[in-house]
DNA sequence: CGGGTTTTCGGAATCGTTTCCGAAAAATTT
DNA sequence: AAATTTTTCGGAAACGATTCCGAAAACCCG
């Protein structure tokens, strides 16, 4: 049943030419004629001869494949750079092979420590946890690595592409919500150091910050924006703004502000990041930064496979993607109407 | 820089053993005393030493990769699917290359014949489109394959484990809308033929279908939910119901028929099919049937493990999970609260 | 048609493992 | 201590492709 395996040397046989040739054949190689060309390919086609990928790759040195670490596929924006990763690969004849670290110190720095025995060309890798000895690992990884870069300022010796942000989406949200008229601004996130720079970017913004008016949940879920509008809500003297670290957050708050009786945006605004398809759903719909995941992740992707079909080593790329706002009604109120920030 | 690349002749000479002895070190091989194991293990870990996993797989003939081929990473249930098989699979000590076939017949197809230039022990596919030929090529795949199946009744010659629904979620909801009271009721989803069953369902379930009633739109989008929304909106007699083929077109009617000032549930009930995450934010929250996702997905990707390390061939198994009605705000309306049935 | 180029082709080595099989060493029995 | 059994180890042959290099065939042109 299961064809019995054939190989190269049956084709050749069958064609009656040496098995060299028929490599040639196979892989478009030069000094072969049309004629035998297209008699050996009819040949592998009546044998039903697939090339064994695992032999061509011992070989060539290549796989075929690259992998992509991220936190966890099932977040926010990260299906869209799953999205982008692979289509970019498939047009180079790539596959992508999948990891989850779950934002783990632990589950990062294994990812690239043990690059070598997952059978990859490259490595775009999105760290979350970011541990202290990652760049060093990166370094010394000796396989061509991208990194995707959202929110930590990273270390510009690091032997990597970088792809990442402009940092300026904490800002973007600030100066909104300033500009708007609010002064009580408050931050809802996780930990600080998780998504560094948004959190600075809110620091920044301030001449200084209330402690009181800082939320840091467990992570980027919409439990921990409902959470935060419960602290928020319970304050004597709540806050008129909230800026969430994500969509997710914002769309927690919002919610649960709203089972709050708190008007949204006429008492409190909320502005999130990511924008991602569910702000436009939301009800009051979301004012959000697009952080261009698509955008960045097919560049990362590109970089790569550049990278590798190349084979340069050093001269590394950091390329800054701008961030745009997009507001909506959690901030700006209905009469207004939304209008978007080229 | 790039350490010039250590064999498992090296470690042999430097540990002054055999090659077959170091092989049988790194395998946790039988016949070699634990002192000499150690004493290689150190030399390896010394000299940096990584088998090549394309030699490896050459002599083995297995890759320790399964693929994973969905419609589109970025929809619905497919990440909580992909990250569910991932979890599976490293468990086993495999990884996961994944596929993003567009719901696209030709896709489809294309993966389940290339399979083999894929380079993995395995497949996973979730078929959308399935076309006719694609139980056949299936059958000819001379690799295993799992297949997660939703919304469509299989030919039970397939060769080949099958994780699904036992086709009851959109009975679910036809006998819960109905028990609730609702008469006129609608449907809106794609296709008929794309998730059939949950349409057949409809049609069962009535004793004569409104053509006027059903709606079908491009895709499983907020947009079609939208466009459905304004469509029955539009109609001369509304329905008081309407059965989505999955949540992200029930929240999108919902969302509508609220601009609309349509009042759900009292004026039309809405009940979607996945039960993500985003039904419990919508408001009114979206009464769902869960699916399972994750169970399925893992049972898919266990069965098809097992095949693999066991050189199972034939015997192929079919599973059904039970699919559950969560009943929320969109279909009962808030005096009542929600409820959870089991 | 003969000498010189250019194309086309085939043999054999190679990539880095695993594993069979026989030999050496160690352990056990007599 | 010799004989026998059991453990441990090493050499060498695969696995299935790519590719270098030399030889044969085809082509060119006066």
């Amino acid at each position: 049943m299961a064809s019995k395996k054939v190989t190269i040397e049956d084709v050749a046989r069958h064609a009656g030419v040496g098995i060299a040739t028929v490599s040639r054949a196979i892989n478009n190689g030069e000094g072969i004629s049309a004629k035998t060309r297209t008699r050996i390919l009819q040949k592998i086609e009546e044998l039903g001869f697939v090339p064994n990928t695992s032999a061509q790759s011992l070989k060539v040195r290549l796989t075929n494949q690259i992998a992509l670490a991220v936190p966890d596929i099932r977040n926010a924006i990260i299906p869209d750079i799953a999205w982008a990763v692979e289509q970019a690969a498939k047009a180079h004849g790539y596959r992508v092979v999948q990891i989850n670290t779950a934002g783990n110190a632990r589950a990062e720095l294994e990812v690239v420590r043990d690059i070598k025995k997952l059978h990859v060309d490259g490595l775009i890798i999105m760290p979350l946890a970011y541990p202290k000895t990652l760049p060093e690992l990166i370094n010394k990884a000796g396989v061509p690595i991208s990194v995707i870069n959202y929110g930590k300022q990273l270390d510009s010796t690091l032997q990597a592409d970088i792809v990442c942000l402009s940092m300026l989406e904490g800002q973007l949200v600030m100066d909104h919500l300033k500009q708007i008229g609010r002064s009580r601004i408050a931050y809802a996130g996780t930990q600080k150091d998780v998504i560094e720079d948004r959190y600075l970017a809110y620091e920044r913004a301030l001449d200084r910050v209330d402690a009181s008016l800082v939320y840091f949940g467990d992570d980027f879920s919409l439990q921990t924006g409902t959470r935060a509008a419960d602290y928020f809500h319970g304050l004597a003297h709540m806050p008129d703004a909230v800026y969430a670290v994500n969509d997710m957050v914002a769309i927690g708050l919002v919610n649960r502000f709203k089972e709050l009786g708190v008007r949204v945006p006429e008492e409190v605004a909320v502005v999130g990041v990511d924008n991602n398809q569910w702000t436009t759903i939301s009800s009051p719909q979301i004012s959000s930064v697009s952080i261009m995941g698509s955008e960045v992740a097919r560049l990362a992707a590109e970089l790569l496979l550049k990278r590798i079909r190349d084979q340069i080593i050093g001269d590394y790329e950091k390329v800054q993607f701008e961030p745009r706002l997009i507001v909506r009604e959690s901030s700006v109120s209905l009469k207004r109407s939304a209008m978007h920030d080229a």
